[in-house]
DNA sequence: TTTTCAATAATGTAAGACAATTTTGAAGGG
DNA sequence: CCCTTCAAAATTGTCTTACATTATTGAAAA
């Protein structure tokens, strides 16, 4: 992200990463002064940083009554799911396929990093790894618009991961099955790696489904 | 797409029509002046639909270049193709498992649809059937966020279709694989849906390459 | 012919204004 | 007390204008 960038940009950056990390909630209502004052933007630029936003799927507008954070239900989340899903099974055979050797070193540096930041139990840092770790996997499947998509999704359901660090040994687990994807992809073996992430994937969604109840319970009641 | 539309969210319709439709081709490069003329819209309107397509990885935006529609090589033919592949896999699985008789009854009747069309040799006629046809498909798939996915394929693939009907008995082999797919849908079974989707795929993706050669031999000579 | 650089054109950005629509909140009726 | 109605207020939609910044172009010079 060049500082160089049009201001437009910028703030479709800065507001995507808001989102991603939950400062602003599936469900919440946007509204263009409030963005303008926050991110300290003209409105013309804020309003294109939002169609950019609606374009990628992570805002929903409707005429006249101002953007929103695309709501998930139980529902869309058991359909975005399963999108990824495929699509991390797809990124992880063509990783497996035609990843490069540096390109599997970097991914097992991400998660070595990945790992000493879980135990370091900052928060941040284990959102900023992990996002580091997830570019290097999808880097290696030599996908672009596999890649896009892959992004796509996670912005949607980053927000899960912010409030609800509190599962202890799961993080762990995450790492095991990290390592077995790496071996997977060392050795060429496409289903391997593919089994790989669907287990992983598995664990995900046990947790973020759990991650999603508490959301909506605590955005029910006060 | 109703007529009280916000004028960007037109904008963005056309435009994005347009590119699909071939009337402005992968590489080509958009100025602001010459697509406001052209949709007789006002600056900033015409920016933000440009920007709304941007987000949806039509267009690509260099900072002080201006939009250009997002250019495709056999590489990243390729890599679409990859994904789409897996895409339409999910969607036959799930409208296998889970698509309603209303919704497989609907497909049945856009692949007649479509069928008539080839007949009539009415180009544009087999264009909107066959834009129809997926849309059904995606319909029974009952996923949202897979349908909004393969749509932003489709729409860039779009372009090869335009121009290159020129394959003869392609389209009739291309209705019977949708036959069987059906058939697939209708008996639940998810495995056998894949296995058409993927056939068909097959296919399409051989003819899809041939266009993408001759668009680029085109497109080099003059 | 190639290079340099000023003129031109295009994009980036902001401010202001007003129309169209939704939301709000108060008044009134049940 | 709650619900309905409706006018005021707030918000979004849109356009015009203006100017800064950057890329492109084309002419002049080497």
């Amino acid at each position: 992200m060049p500082a160089g960038d049009p201001a437009r940009q910028q703030l479709a950056d800065r507001l995507r990463d808001a989102i991603t990390e939950g400062v602003y909630l599936p469900g919440d209502k946007l509204t263009e002064r409030e963005l303008c004052e926050r991110f300290a933007a003209s409105r013309p630029s804020m309003r294109e940083a939002i169609r950019q936003l609606d374009g990628e799927g992570l805002l929903e507008v409707a005429p006249h009554r101002g953007p929103a954070v695309r709501a998930i239900d139980e529902a869309q989340f058991h359909e975005l799911h399963e999108v990824r899903v495929a699509l991390q099974k797809l990124a992880a055979a063509c990783f497996a396929m035609r990843g490069t050797p540096e390109q599997m070193d970097a991914f097992a540096l991400r998660i070595d990093e990945f790992e000493q930041a879980l135990v370091s139990r900052d928060v941040p840092r284990i959102r900023a790894t992990k996002h580091q770790l997830f570019e290097a996997f999808i880097a290696g499947a030599r996908n672009e618009p596999l890649a896009a998509f892959i992004r796509k999704i996670n912005a949607r359901l980053g927000f899960l991961w912010a409030s609800s660090m509190n599962h202890p040994n799961r993080p762990a687990e995450s790492v095991d099955e990290f390592h077995r994807l790496l071996d997977a992809i060392r050795e060429r073996d496409p289903e391997a790696a593919q089994a790989a992430i669907v287990l992983q994937n598995q664990r995900a969604r046990a947790v973020g489904l759990h991650a999603l109840e508490l959301f909506q319970k605590r955005r029910a009641s006060p």
